[in-house]
DNA sequence: CTGAAAGCGCTTACAG
DNA sequence: CTGAAAGCGCTTACAG
């Protein structure tokens, strides 16, 4: 493989004129730069990844924790990483996809490699294992998805709290009374998934001051056992106008399961989900939703990174934590209830 | 950042002696042995990647180059990068993912800079672009997804061909005269999506020996298009009374077409599609199909570049191209047509 | 069985 | 504006 060694003979130059005629970090007379420039094209010179590293300690590599965990609808996480890959492209840096259920221990061995220059965490939960890792750790993390403590690194997640306000208030501008709130399962929830409860919490307080009824349930996150789930639930309420999804497995499975019972939305039922607009496409969803922007925040997650990796924010500058605001896409699944 | 002169020091022996118990690349006295694996221990220390690099010539790194394309169907994407994701981490590497879209450029950064020890390569097409790059590289690659030539790398796919004619055969065996193939998007063939006219013309061809009628369509990759397309194919071939889906958007979208229609399978239509399992989990889909196996490539995929890697087959070995055998999957979709 | 030293390919103070 | 040299943290022949 040709090396700085071999360009800087073709230019005539010393290995350092060279490395700094290509990285331009001191003044180069523009002949020198550009015969320098010149060899390096013709001899298809690439900096060998280790060696720059290894001077420099930076590797310009993003560790990507994701896992793919079983009760997580995996089309929703594709999202997330395809916002955090694209942005970290346009940026300069490679992206290390770990998948290791194991997340302390794959976090703790990307740092301490220093195979990444930082990190970003996406299925944060509430006390989340990998974060005391991440905080001891020299390199800066940001995190898609809120936990309970978070001293040390920079936060992004949609305002879940905002969002199970609007669905509720919507569906009671609209003049519901009887609503049923589909969560995800139990487990996802004793996992520490904040954004369950967050969502939850706020909508059963909102019901609570506009005095309508709000009933919470939990539904499966895979198919068919989501189906099943979504009957029985329509069973047990048959007095419900509205529905609120927070559950992508749910928010793809209703067509069907309102088909089955020849239902149809706004007319029988008023429906309202939480997804992203790719996913509600993917899954030709034509349920209003509250936009969860997963690119966005995979975007504004690697951007803040990319400044505290680069220095481009003071070394001791506070961490932010910030929330995207929830906005209701309608997609007309929603109007006044029918009277009964 | 602790190194490996620390733990040579802490354990009172050279830095090489401390190397060379921790890789068990020569003998090492059990006390000293011990002796430095505790140090390294106590320490928590961890080999710095690009040191290790520039010096063994070798990243534990895997380049997997997976391309989104908007004429390919994402969550079926996924499934492959799962594969890939979790094999390479069992075999000990770790996965640098390249989304760029310029795959030639993306491809010669990560092998001239050595940032990887091999690749794997999605959404190959017939006259793939990253080939002539790959061959001049010095890391082997595998392939999920057959070129047009393949010398130089190993190459892994689903045989389409035994699929298109599995799918007739299957549906001519029940009794079935007149068929109709969805495919992908013409544009897709256009770019060289093998897959697609591999499929299509085995098809065609067996339905031809069995003497029974075919008609190849093409489909759009994306909601809410295919849904449409799928009414318009309808519409055009009542006659038809089997379905052949080689197109994820479509299985996807058939449900919701049939029962707008108030079609049911296999009473009306009978339905063989062409996709994995996971994903007939992810989209409840009632077909039968035959498994498109995205987890078994990915894994045959990244063993055979590590045993490259490795060295565990002599570096002569010729290249292979291996097929998995269709099989379809049973979802009791397809039955005798009715009478007419 | 163990140690001292060279070398991997960069970058960057240090001299001029 | 340019060059000679040190150093990043490993591994691995080379000596003993």
């Amino acid at each position: 493989m040709v090396n700085i060694g071999d360009v800087a003979r073709a230019a005539g130059v010393a290995r350092s004129t060279a490395s700094y005629a290509l990285s331009g970090k001191r003044a180069i007379s523009d002949e020198v730069r550009l015969r320098v420039q010149q060899a390096a094209a013709e001899l298809g010179y690439t900096p060998n990844a280790g060696a720059r590293a290894l001077a420099t300690s930076r590797s310009n590599v993003i560790g990507l924790l994701a896992q793919f965990l079983p009760d997580e609808f995996a089309p929703a996480m594709l999202q997330y990483i395809q916002g955090v890959a694209n942005t970290a492209r346009d940026l300069g840096y490679d992206i290390l996809l770990s998948s290791d259920p194991d997340g302390p221990a794959a976090l703790k061995r990307l740092t301490d490699s220093r195979m990444v220059d930082g990190v970003v965490l996406l299925n944060v939960a509430e006390d989340d294992e990998r974060l005391p890792v991440l905080r001891t750790a020299p390199q800066p993390g940001a995190l898609v998805g809120l936990p309970g403590d978070c001293t040390g690194v920079d936060v992004f997640d949609l305002d879940f709290e905002e969002a199970g306000r609007a669905m509720v208030e919507h569906l009671v501008d609209l003049g519901h009374r009887d609503l049923v709130l589909v969560s995800q399962p139990a487990h996802v929830v004793e996992r520490g998934g904040a954004y369950v409860w967050r969502l939850q919490n706020a909508a059963i307080e909102a019901a609570a001051q506009r005095g309508v009824r709000l009933r919470p349930v939990h539904g499966s996150s895979s198919q068919p056992d989501i189906g099943r789930d979504l009957h029985a639930i329509l069973d047990a309420h048959p007095e419900a106008t509205g529905l609120l999804l927070n559950n992508e497995a749910a928010a793809a499975a209703l067509p069907t399961v309102m088909h089955d019972r020849s239902l149809s939305a706004p007319g029988d039922l008023s429906v309202v989900g939480r997804y992203s607009d790719e996913f509600a496409r993917t899954f030709s969803l034509p349920f209003s939703s509250i936009e969860s922007a997963p690119d966005r925040l995979g975007r504004m997650a690697v951007r803040q990174l990319v400044r505290r990796i680069e220095h481009q924010i003071p070394g001791d500058a506070p961490h932010v934590v910030r929330f995207v605001a929830p906005e209701l896409v309608d997609r007309g699944s929603t109007a006044p209830p029918r009277r009964r």
